[in-house]
DNA sequence: CGCCACTGTTACCGATCGGTAACAACCCCA
DNA sequence: TGGGGTTGTTACCGATCGGTAACAGTGGCG
């Protein structure tokens, strides 16, 4: 708790040049969890890949736990970012909203470094109820859910939770359907079926 | 390669009453990792749980990827006999089916011991096309796109590639949100959607 | 200059990982 | 009464896991 940064404002860290050993260590960590799985890459793996080696990550992470949670917080503030870009350009227009989602999805989802959501990978790798990126995971789907149904309600949908929970499935199947098939898998189908729900639904 | 099965015919063995100490590492192991992940269950662990020593486990199997990949197998088997069970009481009508598969689905993956897919959480933990496990998992699911895309075919459903996707990313979907929400999740929309795409698909 | 925060290095800790050798007991069947 | 195949047991292997102690350098800033 109180290694992770011992004096010094972050953000006058960030305003000199160069990068921080923690930075290039959290950025490599990001990498290798998104790209093999959080499980599957070791403290050592990360500190050898970043340059540096264990004994400096452990001066600026207290636990590896730890740094997974903030990898998790990571890719949430990240998501968010990317969908409120995507919806901004559509404000008061929350069909065309999802739309948009629908096709930057698509396209994020069929890239080739694409390894799916990083969150949903944790929530399969993550189990325990004590780690503390679980709750990053749970609160992460949570807020997902809250804002498809939202839109669906707000495109007065008729039966708008079944619109939002139907959209948020197609999603998060996309994601899970990359893992297995290479880029022209069931995911480019997202977009249509979206938009074939929205109609059914008088949206 | 040669010590899986040392002597005599499985089948024979099978004849015999008690369990086989094979069996019962196998069923040791297929409980575990479903319910904590591959990664997360040595091959400690599972020996001792069946009640045996890791010594037993290796006059067995030949490695623990080689059990991965038999585990993986047998959710692959256990999946198209359910399937195939869903599916037999509605032949020759397949909207019947579909809406068979996705009623099952959703009380199967609501149901509380319920942790998604084992072959899609899977497909999240192994990366290394090496694994013997991976393949197995490839072929399941591009199995099941090949089923749902020839159900919407058979159905005579317009743009019967789309909506077989869409069916498949349904599912797929509900298995994901499985694993952060309990039971009252996401999943439990997923049969109404499926009608949804269908009647939208003049199926 | 001297101080101090940051970093690199090396060695180490106990635990667990997947996997193996050697030997003693057992039980069924010939 | 034998075996022969199946088990249990113990000890061990090298490698890696997450995590730490102690010390040597280095850079910037007062």
């Amino acid at each position: 708790m109180m290694n992770t940064v011992k004096s010094e404002d972050p953000t006058l860290a960030e305003q000199a040049g160069r990068p921080r050993v923690r930075d290039r260590i959290f950025e490599t960590a990001c990498e290798l969890f998104y790209r093999h799985g959080i499980r599957a890459v070791g403290v050592d793996a990360i500190a050898c890949e970043a340059g540096t080696n264990k004994m400096s990550f452990y001066r600026s992470f207290a636990s590896k736990d730890e740094l997974v949670a903030e990898y998790l917080r990571f890719k949430d503030r990240n998501f968010w970012i990317w969908w409120d870009g995507i919806v901004a350009p559509h404000q008061g227009q929350p069909r065309a909203q999802a739309e948009a989602l629908f096709e930057a999805h698509v396209n994020k989802t069929c890239s080739k470094e694409s390894r799916g959501c990083g969150l949903a990978n944790a929530a399969v790798e993550i189990v325990e109820d004590e780690h503390p990126g679980r709750a990053v995971v749970i609160a992460h789907k949570s807020e997902i859910r809250r804002r498809f149904r939202a839109l669906a309600k707000a495109m007065q949908a008729r039966e708008p939770e079944q619109l939002g929970d139907a959209l948020m499935l197609l999603m998060e199947g996309g994601y899970l359907a990359r893992l297995t098939f290479p880029k022209g898998g069931p995911v480019s189908s997202a977009l249509h079926a979206a938009r074939v729900l929205m109609d059914a639904h008088g949206a």
